[in-house]
RNA sequence: GCACUCGUAGCUCAACGGAUAGAGCAUCUGACUACGGAUCAGAAGGUUGCAGGUUCGAAUCCUGCCGAGUGCACCA
């Protein structure tokens, strides 16, 4: 259990101390250390350094160079071009470095002695309607976020903010009470989920149509909503009887994406009610709420409508409802109160930013963000089609995210069930198999492309197995795994520093090292796309090393045999490991 | 109108102010009695929307244009 220092990070040390001895100043001074395709790292912060201290920049880096003599870690160091510093590390140091990564059942990465609690909403579906490619993201990008961070240490919090309140739930409790039977269960169904779904969409527009139609049931229906907010008890009762049945039906769906979500973390908009008012008085006391128009609202010096008015936030409407802002704003009491939390994050739709920097901007106002806690909006983008407009079906209908998944396993078990029969698979296996591999495509492809940014969902570019995909990654793993199949009794994985590195396992090896690096940068900028990067280039150098390094027939001995098994070793447990924090499986045979 | 986000290879996307802007797909050329080729090696492909500015150095920072998307009072 002890933590490794890269290569990376002892060298950054190194030459920052070495920047320290040749001018005194730059005591803080960042030697920029990078990954080089001209050596193994260079330093690019004499530049910079120079130009303060003004001084020649090359003459600098020689002054650095002799601060930093070569030894067992520094093979070679030397300055080069304008005053940069290319350095290259010894075969030993690498091969020493992973072998204490190995030895570590984290692989040497360190876990926060200061853990802070972030509180993660994410996975935010509505109760008693569909789940459709729009939940996807929020799910898949939440999910990996919260892994990340656990893994660094953190406490994690998850939260599902699901929609479970509103006036929509008048209609359909008064639809209920009018149709006792609508949600009643039958003998021997099939698919729990689909069932529930499938009745919740029956009642959902039968009661919606007879509120369009049917100006009496729509009166009843908007009574039934006063009833709701009171805290009737038969109306809750009913009310829950939706909310139990659409948690039938997340379960399914999120078991299909291969997602866990658990009951105690489902905190819906219901679950702050207690809080609304009190949150709305608060406001209006301290003065950061006031009225306008009958409502009670934020207003922001920089928040303008169309016609040039400010445009508040909501937080009680002139109906004497609460907005979601309402439900938001009690939401980061209880977060940062009841939960300590220092860190909130919300993966939702960038179509939600300027909500939330009203939100951030009141509670801050309202004291209930404080300096030390940080909140933060990670907007995703929207899904488009190939047609580079929204993701739509030929109907114009969003995509049920079920038929999506369901389309991905099946195209992926098509693929894997051609060469599985080759390796002898059995029925099982390739099902198996087609499940990791088409739910890994579909979140892989959401996990490999920036946040922020819309993205075209092409679902036979990421099921065709080729290229930049979670296949190519898990093809990897598997690989290793069949060559430790393949190995002889004999033939066991152990480090081996005295044994000279190709080029190709120098580039594996260094890159190995960095898992960790990686890992940190994720955490601290909530961007798991690094992370796919990550895994898809240590695939691709393990392929490329694989293809020019053979392991079991290694031509220079038994201690090159052990050492390229110990190579793939380490290979098959970050890539395990990686995937597993992406929330993508690994299968051992492919 | 205002605000936010974004314009990078034919296409989909990367790039923490650093050297020659990188991958994948598609295209072309090679390598298969294979530690399982779902692979590998290589080629070609760019005025980073345009114009200024800051800097030793800009896709990245600043300003102005052009273009796209999204949001903008009681739905979440």
């Amino acid at each position: 259990m002890a933590s490794v220092t890269s290569l990376s990070a002892s060298l950054q040390q190194r030459v920052s101390a070495a920047l320290a001895a040749a001018v005194p100043s730059a005591v803080d001074a960042d030697p920029l250390l990078r990954r080089s395709d001209r050596a193994d790292f260079q330093a690019n912060g004499v530049l910079g350094l120079a130009k303060k201290a003004k001084a020649n920049p090359r003459e600098l880096a020689g002054a650095v160079l002799d601060a930093l003599p070569a030894d067992d870690v520094i093979a070679q160091i030397e300055v080069s071009g304008p005053g940069f510093l290319n350095i290259t590390v010894s075969d030993a140091a690498i091969t020493t470095t992973l072998a204490a990564r190995a030895a570590d059942d984290r692989l040497g990465v360190p876990a926060k002695e200061h853990p802070g609690v972030t509180v993660v909403d994410y996975a935010q579906p509505n109760v008693a309607k569909e789940m459709h490619v729009g939940h996807l993201r929020s799910s898949v990008i939440g999910d990996a976020i919260c892994k990340v961070l656990e893994f660094g240490g953190e406490q994690v919090v998850r939260r599902h903010h699901i929609g479970d309140w509103g006036t929509q739930f008048g209609m359909l409790v008064q639809y209920l009470i009018e149709h006792p039977h609508e949600l009643d269960h039958t003998e021997g169904e099939g698919d729990a989920g689909e069932a529930s779904m499938s009745r919740l969409d029956r009642l959902y527009k039968a009661s919606g149509a007879l509120f369009k139609s049917d100006e009496a049931f729509k009166e009843r229906a908007r009574r039934r909503v006063v009833d709701l907010q009171a805290g009737d008890p038969e109306t809750l009762e009913l009310w829950q009887r939706f909310v139990d049945e659409s948690k039938i039906y997340f379960d399914s769906v999120y078991r299909k994406l291969d997602i866990e979500i658990r009951d105690e973390d489902i905190v819906g908009e219901s679950g702050y009610n207690d809080m609304l008012a009190e949150t709305c008085d608060l406001l209006e006391k301290s003065g950061v709420a006031v009225w306008s128009n009958g409502a009670l609202c934020v207003f922001f010096d920089d928040v303008k409508g169309k016609d040039g008015e400010p445009v508040p936030l909501i937080v009680r409407k002139t109906d004497g409802g609460y907005g979601y802002a309402a439900t938001d704003l009690s939401a980061i009491r209880n977060r940062t109160g009841a939960l300590h939390a220092d860190t909130l994050l919300y993966v939702v739709d960038v179509r939600q930013s300027l909500h939330f920097k009203m939100v951030f901007e009141t509670a801050r106002r309202a004291g209930w963000l404080t300096d030390d806690v940080t909140a933060r909006h990670l907007p995703f983008g929207t899904l488009l089609g190939k047609d580079g407009k929204p993701f739509k079906t030929r109907a114009g209908e969003s995509v049920k995210l079920e038929d999506l998944l369901d389309e991905a396993v099946q195209r992926a078990t098509a693929v894997v069930r051609e060469k599985g029969e080759k390796i002898g698979l059995t029925d099982d296996e390739i099902r198996a198999n087609g499940e990791q591999v088409g739910i890994g495509a579909v979140k892989y492809a959401d996990l490999s492309t920036s946040l922020g940014r819309d993205y075209v969902f092409d679902l036979d570019r990421m099921v065709s197995l080729n290229g930049d995909t979670s296949v190519y990654v898990q093809y990897a793993y598997a690989r290793t795994q069949s060559i430790f199949r393949k190995a002889a009794a004999d033939q066991r994985p152990a480090a081996h520093p005295e044994v000279a590195l190709e080029p190709s396992e120098r580039a594996l090896g260094l890159h190995l090292d960095a898992f960790g690096d990686t890992l940190a940068e994720v955490a601290e900028v909530y961007e798991p796309h690094r992370l796919a990067a990550y895994l898809y280039q240590l695939a691709s150098l393990f392929t490329t090393f694989y293809e020019q390094c053979p392991v079991l027939t290694a031509e220079g001995g038994a201690a090159q045999v052990e050492n390229r098994l110990f190579l793939c070793e380490l290979t098959a447990r970050t890539l395990r490991q990686g995937l597993a924090l992406l929330g993508i499986r690994s299968p051992e045979r492919l």
